[in-house]
DNA sequence: CGAAGGATGAGGAATGAT
DNA sequence: ATCATTCCTCATCCTTCG
């Protein structure tokens, strides 16, 4: 059993509690200071003015005149196509690019090039790729519109197409974008990155600012406007179909698109054959420190994960269903710089299917219910009426009911995660039955004052730890002495407990969560399983700004494991009301994990 | 008795597999 | 083409508490 692993081993060190408490003051007062200068920053930056309209004309043309395009074009393409979105704008970005492309530029901008290239943790990685660029370029055979320019952005210092990166900025400026951002999108999307790429990183990046809490009020609801009304996720709709339509076949989207594994085992799972080509590439500048381990639905909208994949370094994601872990199916895709060899699954194994996990459902399960696993466990349950229905439905019959009533029983079953706990009787799982299957110990959610409803989201919402701590087994080895961990969004502390579970020692633990009820659960959890390290709580990424990250990595030598996952809600199935992709609001946090990871690599990377 | 918070139930579509 | 799956949101009702 590993339920109880100590907390009494390794009592050699001296654990000196003041002291870590006045590390713990000094930072957290330090970067409380930082937030005024961090609120100065976003307000300086001026994207608002200068995304701001002017909304004399129709809403038709309003959108392409806040993308920068002059009104006389505007009105001279509609003229051509009529009020049809995706034509006028193909229009628009060819008149654009017939202007552009003529001139010569003379040499480089002196001002762009050295925010492009001094990045530390990109300038290698790209140059190693740019020899491909011009031949994988379908855009710029596309002689009949020369599209070529504005479709992707170059990072190049030497060679013709120089003008390529001002190009795509000048571009990106006319719609309206400062400089800067475009500057900085161009650096993070990397050198393959397309317009619409572009477009999204710096839309979700505005869209992060205008949530930010520290933002002043009046500046709030314009940016919002702006970015629901003209920009974000509608203008990346119309690029998106502007990409598809000029894109010749042989080098499709389809074909580049991240495709999941069948059977979903990702690089391997300790209960099934390992498969047969496992390719792992990683760039030089992604082997850690820190090792990071990042995680999000795998069933996200169509090409959230090649963005992901593009933000976090080109790195393959590890696509794992937890149905190879546990009796529960959990699809997740995990992108990490692990090493993957040598992984060991967390003891005792968990029961694998239902009747293994709930043994007293066995009883009442109706032979024709032929579920060995359980669907993905989500944040809501089934309703007390629809367990009624299904009664209802059921008892009616003495013997097997008839195969339209099995269909629709199963159908609901299946959809609410439903089991059978008496004669005719299913039910929802109950929330411990929910945390042993996520590989929590029991009463992880329990008491403290969160409510039922609460622990169900909360545990819908995270890890599922026997998946995750396989993967994070590997650094047992590497750290004999323990680890410092940066967990952001760490909801119920699915990574914490997975370490622990594997015998890691957790040094100091930044934990970043927003809710307080589950803030309090990993607090109490520290607690009762005597943690001897040291537990900072934060609950907001916006606060773990640069300077604040400098403090913390100064205080005890740096992490050695970034680990998280940001929100799914907006790319999750089950959201029916704002699957908005990673712009949605609360996804867009994925930026800021990449913010805080880039940074931390950038300060360690200094510090050695 | 009213405010606050918890519980309830109604509510499809995107996506991939076949 | 059909089928299966999906870390969900919101308005409303109910309970609790002062």
């Amino acid at each position: 059993m590993d339920k109880n692993p100590s907390g009494e081993d390794n009592d050699d060190i001296d654990w000196d509690t003041e002291d870590e408490l006045e590390i713990q003051d000094t930072v957290f007062s330090s970067c409380t200071n930082l937030r005024t200068t961090g609120q100065h920053v976003v307000c300086s930056n001026g994207e608002a003015s200068s995304s701001s309209v002017p909304f004399q004309s129709s809403k038709f043309i309003q959108q392409f005149v806040v993308m920068g395009f002059t009104e006389e074009s505007i009105a001279k393409a509609i003229e051509q196509n009529g009020e049809n979105s995706d034509l006028v704008l193909d229009a628009l970005l060819t008149f654009k690019a017939l202007d552009d492309s003529p001139e010569e530029q003379p040499s480089t901008s002196p001002q762009l090039e050295p925010s492009i290239s001094s990045d530390d943790s990109f300038s290698e990685y790209n140059e190693n790729i740019l020899d491909d660029v011009y031949e994988e370029d379908s855009w710029s055979s596309d002689s009949d519109n020369c599209i070529n320019p504005v479709g992707r952005c170059y990072l190049n210092d030497e060679g013709s197409s120089l003008s390529g990166n001002e190009k795509t900025l000048l571009f990106l400026a006319n719609m309206g974008y400062p400089e800067e951002e475009g500057s900085i999108a161009m650096k993070r999307c990397g050198p393959e990155a397309s317009l619409p790429e572009l477009v999204d990183f710096i839309c979700a990046a505005q869209m992060a600012r205008a949530e930010d809490p520290y933002l002043p009020e009046d500046v709030k609801p314009k940016l919002k406007h702006i970015l629901n009304d003209f920009g974000g996720y509608k203008k990346r709709k119309m690029y998106n179909g502007l990409c598809k339509r000029k894109k010749p076949r042989e080098i499709s989207a389809e074909e580049e698109t991240i495709r999941l594994p069948k059977p979903m085992i990702g690089f391997g799972v300790p209960t099934e054959p390992v498969p047969t080509m496992v390719q792992r590439f990683l760039p030089k500048k992604t082997i850690g420190p820190p090792f990071f381990y990042y995680e999000n639905v795998a069933l996200a909208p169509k090409g959230v994960w090649d963005t992901i994949k593009r933000f976090l370094y080109e790195i393959e994601p590890e696509f794992v269903d937890s149905r190879y872990f546990s009796a529960t199916q959990r699809k997740r895709g995990y992108l990490h710089n692990l090493p993957i060899e040598n992984r060991f699954p967390l003891f005792p194994l968990p029961p694998r299917t239902i009747h293994e996990a709930l043994p007293l459902s066995k009883k009442w399960w109706p032979s024709w219910d032929t579920r060995t696993k359980l669907n993905c466990l989500q944040t809501a349950i089934g309703s007390a009426k629809l367990t009624d229905k299904i009664r209802k439905a059921v008892e009616k019959y003495d013997d097997e009911p008839p195969l339209e009533v099995q269909k629709y029983v199963l159908y609901q079953c299946k959809k609410w995660n439903l089991v059978w706990v008496g004669r005719n009787k299913v039910a929802p799982l109950e929330p411990d039955e929910v945390e042993m299957l996520l590989g929590f110990p029991k009463n992880h959610t329990r008491g403290g004052g969160i409510s039922r409803t609460d622990r169900y989201k909360s545990l819908g919402n995270s890890f599922q730890v026997d998946t995750v701590a396989y993967h994070l087994s590997v650094l047992k080895d590497l750290f004999p002495d323990g680890i410092n961990v940066l967990s952001l969004f760490s909801g119920i502390g699915g990574g914490e407990v997975a370490l622990y579970r594997l015998g890691i020692r957790l040094n100091n633990v930044v934990s970043v969560e927003k809710s307080e009820a589950n803030r309090n659960i990993v607090r109490s959890w520290w607690e009762q399983t005597n943690q001897r390290g040291n537990l900072i709580h934060f609950d907001d990424v916006q606060l773990l700004s640069r300077d604040c990250l400098e403090k913390l990595i100064g205080s005890f030598g740096g992490f050695d494991l970034v680990i998280g996952g940001s929100p799914c809600n907006n790319l999750a199935g089950s959201n029916r009301v704002s699957r908005d992709g990673l712009e949605g609001k609360e996804s867009s946090l994925f930026f800021d994990y990449v913010r805080i990871l880039d940074d931390v690599k950038s300060i360690m990377s200094r510090h050695r």
